[in-house]
DNA sequence: AGGAAAACCTGCGTGC
DNA sequence: TGCACGCAGGTTTTCC
């Protein structure tokens, strides 16, 4: 479900309910066994620990603390929601997080992909973050980082896009779009996307991104905000989730065509 | 070694 | 109405 400007948005407004400074007070297991099975005993650690901030790392929200940071990701339908003392969770409410001040925020998650684990303070040292590439709307991300990441990729510029190890949180929504703002077909070899694209290529990213993290993120489905706000940038979708509809440029039908084993759309006269 | 496919899950829409 | 099938904003594991 959720790449970086549905993450960023979750950050923004649990940040939002829980304030800087609150102490975490007790946590609630209602289920371990999500992607992976939640490392409980490390988790209940850091109860007494104080909340310095919230924030996200590529598609990672990031509960930064004083006694380290505990990390949250979303899969395909994790769900961060604010759950008053007076309400009942839900099916799907898996893990609960109470704060000083009777503040409790509840992880939800039909499908079960999210995960937790934790870190020290410095998170680029876990290895899960070793493996995380850049972040998309930082300097370090232009032409150049794309150039070197593409050279010798034999594999899709789709794919590599998705590939968290180059830059990290995109997703299939904002990678279809980017490709198509760009006039790049999905399938087009990485090591042969020409270079004089490449700029264009980061511009429309970042642009992309930016835009979407202002409207809220897209809800196609499930996404919700912590607030159970939807999403507003799924208006702007020129491409994904529009296949057999009218280019928006040439009025050609937009085309899904399948990449490592994801949809992926594109108008075969706009993109080469 | 790198790239594709399968696996991990539940829910929803479609078509028979 | 019911059931089988396919598909879903992601990532890891397995298999060529």
């Amino acid at each position: 479900m959720p790449e970086l400007p549905e993450v960023e948005n979750v950050c923004r407004g649990l940040s939002e309910i829980v304030p800087q400074g609150s102490t975490i007070q007790s946590f609630e297991f209602f289920r371990k066994d999500l992607r992976f099975k939640l490392p409980i005993k490390k988790l209940q650690s850091f109860k007494g620990a104080q909340l310095r901030s919230i924030e996200r790392r590529a598609k990672y929200i990031l509960f930064k603390t004083d006694r380290g940071v505990l990390f949250s990701h979303l899969g395909m339908t994790g769900q961060w929601r604010e759950l008053k003392k007076s309400e009942s969770r839900g099916k799907h409410d898996h893990l609960l997080i109470a704060f000083s001040k009777n503040i409790q925020i509840v992880y939800s998650d039909p499908r079960r992909f999210g995960f937790f684990d934790w870190a020290t303070d410095n998170i680029e040292s876990h290895p899960r973050f070793k493996e995380i590439g850049i972040e998309p709307l930082s300097e370090e991300f232009n032409a150049d980082f794309l150039e070197k990441f593409f050279a010798h990729k034999d594999s899709p510029v789709k794919s590599a896009l998705l590939d968290q190890k180059g830059v990290a949180g995109l997703g299939n929504i904002y990678v279809c779009e980017a490709l198509f703002r760009t006039g790049i077909r999905p399938q087009k070899k990485a090591r042969l996307v020409p270079a004089l694209k490449l700029p264009l290529l980061v511009k429309e990213i970042k642009k992309i991104l930016e835009a979407s993290i202002l409207a809220g993120g897209s809800t196609i489905k499930d996404y919700r905000n912590p607030v159970n706000g939807q999403g507003g940038y799924q208006d702007q979708h020129l491409v994904y989730g529009r296949e057999g509809q009218l280019c928006s440029i040439c009025h050609s039908p937009i085309k899904n065509l399948r990449l490592s084993g994801r949809s992926s759309f594109w108008c075969p006269t706009c993109q080469d």
